[in-house]
DNA sequence: TATGAATGAGAGTTCATTCAT
DNA sequence: GATGAATGAACTCTCATTCAT
């Protein structure tokens, strides 16, 4: 990644440069992909030069990463924000897959852009990109766990269980011509709810959620 | 797509030479990608000349509408395969999703071609591949009704547990690296029955399911 | 040019084939131009393979000479036949200078393609053609030097009034789309006569002229 | 065509730069012929890279109609020119002549582009030739109307007059080698107006023209 | 004699990237 | 810092020509 040396209230100026073009990046390769994608075009939409997109990105490979890192921290900061103050871990679990499925509806084609552009990336590049994933992973796996210790969940490998419920969520971008038809989006998250606590929910959690749902 | 007049004999030569293509653009297409990879290439590693390769397709385009279909007329033909002549609806589901885990494992690149070029293509070109998806997403789609009427199941919407089933199959390729370290193929297909079945079976399902494991 | 070893009765297949071929060269060279103009569709025009044209002409080259011989051959041999059995000097002057606009007139887009195509010819074969043009400017500038003898005509240079007649009836094809909004073929025809005969004419030849037109 | 936006200052540098490459378009189309032109010999030519020319022209077609049209404007201006401050209008009408004549031989290769290569356009850029083409030959209809309305001109079509004298200037061009062997462009411009000076004058034009050169 | 599948050189065009201003 | 004119490598696609059948 290009370094910048910057000195003190520079700063600023620079990291708004970067995100004016990664903005403008993001929007366009989701759109259209990586490579229908020209320097000149994300340029235009930026309101730039193409010029200038080199003096802060190596090239447009290095535009694609940040671009796909953009979209998967807005995942790593949304979640826990939404399940912020929510105490029980059944419900935190609940809400942080609501969360994660309003996302993906509301950025859908920057959810593909992982998808389909990922494998487009040097080794070196790829990894920053999974490990960025893994960090959102840990983050529902920690509340499956919770549920998990709690008694509400049976004992399931919590790592796969995340991957079941984050595929859940981006399959609803990755086949929305074939889901959309059929169900909204809360259709679709209850379905998913209806699916995952039958599959997972322990006698005492079924209880748990009873209680819940009484209060 | 392109029409060749074959009349009777010839028509041989010419399936024999669209295979050869089609199976180099797999292939390459699956390893590097759709616009990484050059016609010539593809001419290269199916043993032609570029200039053939423009007798049996239109454009590159055609060729990786071919190359994707290709693929998914290999789940829609390996999987009722694959439960031929189990009559029990229960079994017959395990063994199709088994089947279908296999076939993903078995052409992991293939699978994630679908997802990172399908969109490269014109609407036209993309809807053939969206109804190939769901005529193999309909032979699944029947056996999940086979177990919901025969009691087995509880009365979810088939279409989306599809979708669940699917998705699970394809996560084995599109999250590799994130899995593969942690089980091997039969340990995912296993976590992934032990979670549908949890998540769909019905008492009788249960008592069905305990029975067939006595025998 | 390719050279056939023609034994005997084998000589009309021949010529016939290469009629056949170059009827549908000149058809297309005419319309499309030469470099539009591919070897397979002139062999489909012909209803032969590509490969067989290979056995009959050299190369598209010699095709192409062919197709513009075969039109100026058709110059050379109508325009006699137009004026055979005309006696009188300015009758045959005149029947020629309205055959050789008839001929352009049926042919216009074989007219033209000498024009557009000549010059992508290598010289040798640029100088046949130029040699089957001079022939037919041989005839006509007969026709004149024999009006020039009978005095009806002043002394002008006969080969430069050919070619003033001869581009006057080029022009109704080279200039087709700007004359025939404003005269038919036979308007044009007049205006043509008018204009040469004023220019060149003698009293004498007015008065042939008018005696003629009285009787 | 490509439309450039030119904001002040700059829009020297880009018609310096269209005009250096149509300098070599026009140069090699008429030497070579459209199709056997590459783009790469004309950037090769102009001093500039392959890429640039298309910043400055559509594609190639584009190239060959700014190119034909350069010519004919450089018709346009130079005919009138050449008249300048003749008043007499049958002075004016010989000088036109002469002067069409000379530019014709000095860009016989560029008149003959036209000839051979509007044809290669699409109707839509082949009409703005046509429309060229139209305002030249106007203006030399315009000094024969003069000589008719003067009287010195018998009443004839000045619309095919003016095709007369165009096609006998660009004869030169299109014959020239069947004609250059025989007389020099002076000899040949004499000849052409020994001929239409014939075709045309009437009794008032021959006085005229004698008092004129009696003076 | 006739075919048409196969070749492969070559063309037009695009676009990431650089650098003088 | 910022521009955008200029580069040139690389790619897709066409088509004259050959040759096994």
């Amino acid at each position: 990644m290009n370094q910048q040396q910057t000195s003190g209230g520079e700063d600023d100026r620079v990291r708004q440069r970067r995100r004016q073009i990664t903005t403008a990046a993001v929007q366009l390769f989701s759109e259209r992909g990586y490579f229908q994608t020209t320097v000149q075009e994300i340029a235009d939409a930026a309101g730039v030069s193409a010029g200038l997109i080199y003096q802060y990105f190596d090239d447009k490979e290095d535009l694609l990463l940040l671009a796909i890192l953009d979209v998967l921290d807005s995942y790593t900061n949304e979640i826990p924000q939404a399940v912020e103050g929510i105490a029980d871990p059944l419900d935190r679990c609940r809400a942080a897959f609501r969360a994660y499925c309003h996302v993906v509806d509301s950025r859908q084609a920057a959810t593909i852009l992982a998808y389909r552009s990922t494998k487009s990336l040097p080794r070196q590049h790829r990894d920053l990109i999974k490990n960025a994933e893994r960090q959102t992973n840990r983050i529902i796996g920690g509340y499956i766990d919770a549920c998990i210790e709690a008694g509400l969940f049976r004992n399931v490998d919590s790592e796969i269980a995340t991957y079941q419920l984050v595929m859940y969520a981006h399959a609803w971008a990755l086949k929305h011509w074939q889901l959309a038809p059929r169900l909204d989006l809360d259709g679709y998250i209850n379905q998913g709810l209806d699916f995952f606590l039958h599959a997972m929910l322990t006698e005492a959690g079924w209880r748990h959620l009873q209680r819940d749902e009484t209060v």
